[in-house]
DNA sequence: CCAAGTTCCGTTAACGTTTACGGTTCCGGG
DNA sequence: CCCGGAACCGTAAACGTTAACGGAACTTGG
């Protein structure tokens, strides 16, 4: 039925050419006139041919290199996520790719440099997490001109001519949590409040809206507040949600998107409202699931760091491999945790997770760079 | 760093032979004596020798056939499997997969037939839905013994010997559904009712216990009723349904883990109890739809076909490209869909799913078979 | 003892691509 | 006229594996 590919030979034969100039006009390769060039060119395209990668990687023998640049994170998140990359670049049929770890140490700390140090030593392609799109929207763009292909884990950063991006859905997560919030409280009425990173994120601002929306759409009795912006940093997280407790005494819920949740419960036990809030938050690390147990956080949804690694190597492998003709923003559904399936995510987290830090995998022969 | 891997010629050098031997050795061809066989095999072992998948298809150029044995389905849930299998087969790198589609029109109406048609024209793996394990465990057996490996879906078939098996963890969906449930309910108090396929399913009696567990640890003032086996028949689903409902007038909620929710729906609503339920169904399905948008089905359990077809063939993928050693029992974590993301869900089955029945895809090459 | 068969093993040509190297032409300058 | 260097192109050797062929050594049966 199929008939046998079309190869560089068969091009060559076709045009009374040889393999070499195919080849070289191909890929752009000097040594080649422009008249034969489109030629060899079109009769590409009219015959069909797709190069064969296992003839490609067999005779190169030159290995994908991928820069990681994440963060070291407080939770496992990133963790997480560096695990979901490992997995996916030992799972390459063709063992071509090597991952290097740059770990920023803390937000906003070192990301350029990692950037910078990625596009010097000329990998082929980098996944990143833009915590700040606007500092790194220019080294995507420089990348982009070095023909390195970027692409963005868990946050965007739009219009910075990055290949794609791979995310929880915003709308999926921002309603899910809305709809579970109105749900919950059932019959009661009263104010409801949601903590963010900070609204000049597009993704927060989405879930924000996402929230708002279907808060307003299906239990219109809840009044949302304004958000709350704590920039991931803990003390802002812990004042600014504990005057909220204090003030707010109709709050009946509050729906924390960003992973510092911990600081936003401490406010809630020390204002004694923990047991009479409905409590949303995201993600799961070890120190939220006594209070996912206890109940006083009652659904956590998971953004599942792992499959967003996973998904974001493959995007970026594809393409690499052969113009990845997929699309290029993979919007992920988030999980939802609660008491009662808590261990299965548990369990799973703990499993093969082994090395936890960015060090060498006898699989993908990672690199692991720290900047500090 | 990584030294260069070692190939035939490396052990065939360290041994004072030739590489047509170690080959013959290593694969068990005959023409080569015990001994040597033996040497060159510890030998392989010492050095480390993993086969390059690149060189061993650009010569063989053997594609590995797939049989996918599955159901028709009266919801889409099927199609969406066969489409992220086809979706997976057209990802690998080297197209060296080819995908035969075996569909059955009913439930257990030739699945054995499509089973040994399979087996007779030597397919290299397959991948089938189990419907009911009893009557396909000895054609599991005797793939099995043919050297064919099984990957199961959806539902199990233990002790036949299959490679592995890929479904949603019944654990998590069966006690999130109870956490919802005893939520959604709040201080409400009263009998819950619960459907499955057949007890006798091991999934279903797991999913069933998972549900009352949580359901009793976390709300004693619910009581759960003995389940309903509807057997995928929708008259059974419909007369059992109803006589609970015009009998049990202080039924809370209902969790309905069959794709046969329409029946059910339909007699809550002969008997006047919709709006009274506080109903959770399984899977999404456009006839569902209604149901979910008007808050009927306060929410159901989606058991990501698609994303139990990838992971299928990619099991079996895995595991004919080189021994797989990953872990053969893959449990998914379901997802949950309510009025808020039902949407994103919406949307995200409408895409990419071009071509629904099983008929011959550009990339991969499938043929489909039909069995009646 | 020789022919024929068996068992074991070495050799070699593929597979499609990359890459280095050698050969043509054609041009301008000595 | 010849030499140097471009600019273009053909050739051939790799890459690691598979599979087919051929050749030794050794067993049999006549």
């Amino acid at each position: 039925m199929g008939k046998p590919p079309t190869t560089l030979g068969d091009i060559a034969k076709s045009l009374g050419t040889s393999i070499g100039t195919v080849h070289r006009a191909l890929h752009d390769n000097p040594g080649v006139s422009p008249a034969t060039k489109a030629r060899v060119q079109q009769m590409a395209r009219t015959l069909g041919y797709r190069p064969n990668l296992a003839a490609r990687y067999l005779s190169s023998k030159k290995t994908l290199r991928i820069s990681v640049n994440t963060l070291q994170g407080t939770t496992s998140f990133w963790d997480e996520v560096r695990a979901g990359i490992r997995e996916e670049a030992a799972a390459i049929l063709l063992e071509n790719v090597e991952v290097e770890f740059r770990t920023c140490p803390r937000l906003g700390e070192g990301e350029e440099e990692a950037f910078e140090a990625a596009i010097r030593e000329k990998v082929d392609g980098i996944i990143t997490f833009p915590s700040r799109p606007e500092t790194l929207r220019p080294w995507i763009r420089r990348a982009s001109r070095a023909r390195i292909p970027v692409v963005c884990v868990a946050t965007d950063a739009p219009n910075s001519g990055r290949l794609g991006i791979v995310a929880i859905d915003t709308l999926a997560s921002g309603s899910i949590a809305a709809d579970l919030m109105g749900r919950f409280l059932g019959a009661k009425t009263g104010s409801v409040a949601i903590t963010v990173f900070d609204m000049a994120i597009t993704e927060h601002a989405e879930k924000c809206a996402a929230f708002e929306s279907t808060l307003q759409s299906f239990y219109p009795s809840l009044h949302l507040l304004k958000p709350i912006e704590d920039h991931d940093v803990e003390k802002e997280a812990y004042r600014k949600s504990r005057k909220l407790f204090e003030e707010r005494t109709d709050l009946a819920g509050i729906y924390v998107t960003t992973e510092a949740s911990l600081p936003v419960l401490k406010a809630a036990c020390d204002t004694k409202v923990l047991d009479r809030l409905t409590i949303i938050t995201t993600d799961l690390f070890p120190d939220l699931v006594p209070f996912i147990r206890s109940g006083a956080v009652v659904a956590t949804i998971y953004q599942r760091p792992r499959a967003q690694g996973q998904m974001a190597l493959r995007l970026l492998h594809e393409y690499l491999a052969e113009g990845g003709r997929r699309s290029n923003q993979v919007a992920l559904a988030p999980h939802l945790v609660m008491r009662g399936n808590l261990d299965f995510f548990l369990r799973r987290q703990s499993q093969e997770s082994g090395n936890k830090n960015g060090t060498a995998s006898a699989d993908t022969r990672g690199l692991s760079h720290d900047f500090a």
